[in-house]
DNA sequence: GCCTGGTCTCTACCC
DNA sequence: ACGGGTAGAGACCAGGCG
């Protein structure tokens, strides 16, 4: 274990004493003993098993006999696990599947990103770390509950500048040029090729990370590219990427992050899927988003256009500068997703480095793990099913039109508390070949499933724990300075209670599950549909009018004294808490479900589902349906809003819109050969294919689409190949301006002759002349 | 061969 | 590589028509 010290040394505890192992479980009509003879004899030809007990233990809350085989070589447990599974009386062998250092974590209750006491020993000289310290742990380090402010970290960001002349670098034939760090302390460097020869470049690169010794290398797709690139690059050179504390390279590992064995890789590109509302993640992007730094736009610079940037002597001034502002941004990026990050990886029990890498569904298994650990449950082993869809949450039709005064009633966690008040679990689930009085059970509405009243099934007393633990930090929140550094780590740390919390029932219903049962979704969300329709019921019996809502809300006018009696009404018949949650002082819906406009108490529009808040649709469209939001919503002018679109198309037909806003951004979801319909993105991505690139699932491709003639994907290119004399006007009126204002000024009868057209033959005047 | 309408593919959103 | 529900654009294709 990697770590510091409360004097802030650097530290490696060594745990030797940990065993591995893996259960049995036996069928229930054996007799424990006979099959543990025969388990015995069999194990007495086998290397390396340790201790062979029988044990008591839950299997989806019942009662089973299992025999525990340790086994003191963890890289024999796959073999073992095998050999023992097919032995008479055995049921099923479980727990084979874990890597050894997760095993321990469970076991240990050793959490990373938090601090631990436990009685160490000074080690042999013989371990090679670059640290201050080397023991051997006593004890099972303990976790300190009542410390949590993170110790001093030192941290450096870098940015690899490489020059391919045509299309992806390759570390075979193409070098880095310009390593551009920062470190947490304020040094910054930038390590430059002599001309394209980067030895001494790769050389002192990593001669100063190992001199800095950082805790934690921060990066932007660190894992997927930047990491082995350089390693390879290295290599090619002679040179090893020794960046580590080890003196070996960066490693591919689990979850496809690459290990740096004693300092935290992290990769923001991996951090910032977290945020949605960032379309295009580029650094600029991420770092403008979170307040960091709002980097110019004359500053930046494509990574096509890197190698001729270098080339120039006049212009590799500003290739360097710009490097140089891609690492301070990182730097500051990785504050403020740092809290956020490390109070997740605590939570979960998941390595820092490799908590951003990986899939929300595994985040929430390794939470269920150890928490199954805690209450001696086996963990499930992983099973392929097949895919049958179920019915999810329900959507109302919207009252189209402009309403004034619209109070958002929430339910408050629905489908966790539904979970919880209705004992909806894997292991309570009763199916339908077995039989139980009414009393015992709760039967969910139109799909029928049963599920035991008692005892609590698994997933009410997580979700239970979860909520009462969020509860007990808000409370702590509230005694605290909101800018001191406990509440910000608290705000966090309830942050990722949340997310956890949340992400359940997408869990249960998930097929790849451990703890997957289709009832258990199925019947979740079928509660759910009853809660919100016995809701509108409700309001409406109450005289409240209910212009939407969506799986957990319903819009209604605002009147508080009835939605107070509303609220207790479905506190005391539906046992769960509805309450009002923002109120919109005017709100637009058109026909269309998922897609609204609100004009929120503070002046701000809240836009929802419409094309502005969409990253696949060209900023022109998005801008100006903006600002048509704005004019109606704020200013009551439909007529302003039209005149707006008539001069901005103008403005577009004379190329005066810059050739940003032009580019449309989609994501590549499947190889670029796997399509089945030639899509304009798909059409631009080939062509960029075609120049060297190299493109991944995830890839966002940003085309343009330009004049001629053919189908539309005929005229998409890639933006970095096209040039503005290229650029189809006329499509960007027509397909993409176009469209998005008329799906808010057609509610207002507005037609496309009237936008398009420059001298418009009538306008409508305000709102109110309108209605 | 051209036009039309319906269906399928694809992406990104909402909660 | 967490769930289902939904909108919307554009490709694709069969069928009608001249």
């Amino acid at each position: 274990m990697w770590g510091i010290d409360g004097e802030g040394r650097r530290v490696l505890v060594i745990e030797r004493s940990f065993v591995m192992y893996f259960y049995l479980v036996l069928k229930s009509q054996e007799d424990p003993k006979t099959v543990l003879g025969r388990i015995h004899q069999q194990a007495s030809e086998m290397p390396f098993l340790g201790q062979i007990e029988l044990t008591v233990k839950r299997f989806f809350g019942r009662e089973v006999q299992a025999i525990k085989v340790s086994c003191l070589d963890p890289d024999f447990v796959p073999q073992c696990a095998k050999a023992l599974s097919g032995i008479e009386g055995v049921e099923k062998c479980l727990e084979d599947d874990f890597r050894y250092s997760m095993r321990y974590l469970i076991d240990s209750g050793v959490t990373p990103c938090s601090w631990h006491r436990a009685d160490v020993e000074e080690a042999d000289r013989d371990v090679k770390a670059q640290v201050d310290d080397v023991y051997i742990a006593k004890t099972v380090p303990a976790r300190m509950e009542e410390k949590g402010a993170p110790p001093p970290f030192r941290t450096i960001s870098f940015f690899p500048v490489y020059h391919a002349s045509r299309g992806a670098p390759k570390p075979e034939t193409d070098p880095v040029v310009i390593i551009s760090t920062i470190t947490n302390t304020g040094e910054t460097r930038r390590f430059k090729a002599s001309n394209l020869d980067d030895r001494s470049l790769m050389e002192s690169f990593v001669e100063y990370v190992r001199g800095f010794d950082p805790d934690v290398i921060v990066g932007f797709e660190t894992n997927r590219r930047h990491l082995q690139f350089l390693t390879a690059r290295a290599r090619k050179l002679g040179l090893k990427l020794s960046i580590d504390r080890v003196n070996a390279e960066p490693h591919q590992s689990v979850y496809g992050h690459v290990s740096i064995t004693g300092r935290a890789g992290m990769d923001m590109l991996d951090m910032a899927d977290e945020l949605q509302e960032v379309k295009v993640k580029t650094i600029e992007n991420v770092a403008a988003f979170l307040g960091v730094k709002r980097l110019d736009e004359q500053v930046m610079i494509d990574e096509t256009d890197f190698a001729s940037y270098w080339d120039d002597l006049e212009k590799r001034t500003q290739l360097l500068r710009y490097a140089a502002e891609k690492t301070e941004c990182l730097l500051g990026i990785f504050e403020s997703m740092f809290p956020y990050a490390s109070q997740l990886s605590r939570l979960v029990g998941l390595p820092l480095d490799q908590i951003g890498r990986v899939a929300v569904g595994f985040r929430i298994e390794w939470y269920l793990i150890r928490e199954a650990f805690r209450i001696g449950e086996i963990v499930p082993e992983r099973v392929e099913r097949p895919y049958i869809p179920y019915a999810g949450g329900m959507v109302l039709a919207p009252k189209p039109g402009v309403h004034e005064n619209i109070a958002v009633l929430d339910f408050k966690s629905m489908y966790p508390n539904i979970m919880i008040e209705k004992n909806v679990s894997p292991d309570t689930y009763i199916p339908p070949s077995v039989s139980k009085l009414p009393t015992e059970v709760n039967i969910a509405p139109v799909v029928g499933h049963k599920f035991l009243k008692e005892p609590a099934g698994f997933y009410k007393r997580v979700l239970s724990d979860l909520i009462a633990f969020r509860d007990q930090i808000r409370a702590r929140m509230k005694e605290l300075d909101q800018q001191s550094s406990e509440y910000r780590l608290l705000d966090a740390r309830q942050q990722a209670v949340k997310v956890i919390t949340n992400a359940a029932y997408g869990y249960a219903g998930w097929i790849g599950a451990r703890w997957f049962e289709k009832p258990v979704a199925e019947a979740t969300a079928a509660w759910g549909r009853e809660m919100i329709i016995n809701a509108i019921q409700a309001a409406e019996e109450l005289g409240l009018n209910v212009v939407y809502g969506d799986t957990d809300s319903i819009f209604v006018e605002r009147e508080p004294e009835r939605i107070e009696t509303l609220s207790s009404m479905i506190k005391r018949e539906l046992g769960l808490e509805i309450r009002p949650d923002k109120v919109y002082e005017r709100i637009l819906f058109t026909e269309a479900k998922k897609r609204y406009c609100g004009l929120l108490p503070n002046g701000n529009l809240e836009i929802v589902g419409l094309e502005v808040v969409r990253g696949d649709w060209a900023n022109v469209a998005r801008t100006t349906q903006e600002r048509i939001l704005e004019l109606i919503l704020k200013e009551q002018s439909p007529g302003k809003a039209l005149e707006f679109v008539q001069q901005f198309i103008v403005q577009l037909r004379q190329r005066k819109v810059p050739y940003r806003d032009l580019i449309i951004w989609k994501t590549l979801t499947k190889p670029v050969a796997e399509y089945e319909v030639n899509a304009p993105h798909v059409a631009a991505a080939r062509k960029l294919e075609n120049e060297g690139w190299a493109l991944t699932v995830g890839d966002k491709v940003g085309y343009i689409i330009t004049q001629g003639s053919g189908k539309l994907y005929e005229r998409a290119k890639p933006y970095m190949l096209t040039s503005y004399e290229e650029v189809d006007a006329e499509y960007y009126v027509a397909n993409q301006v176009v469209p998005a204002a008329l799906r808010i000024l057609s509610m207002f009868g507005v037609r496309e002759a009237d936008v398009t057209a420059s001298a418009p033959s009538k306008k409508p005047g305000t709102l109110a002349e309108f209605f």
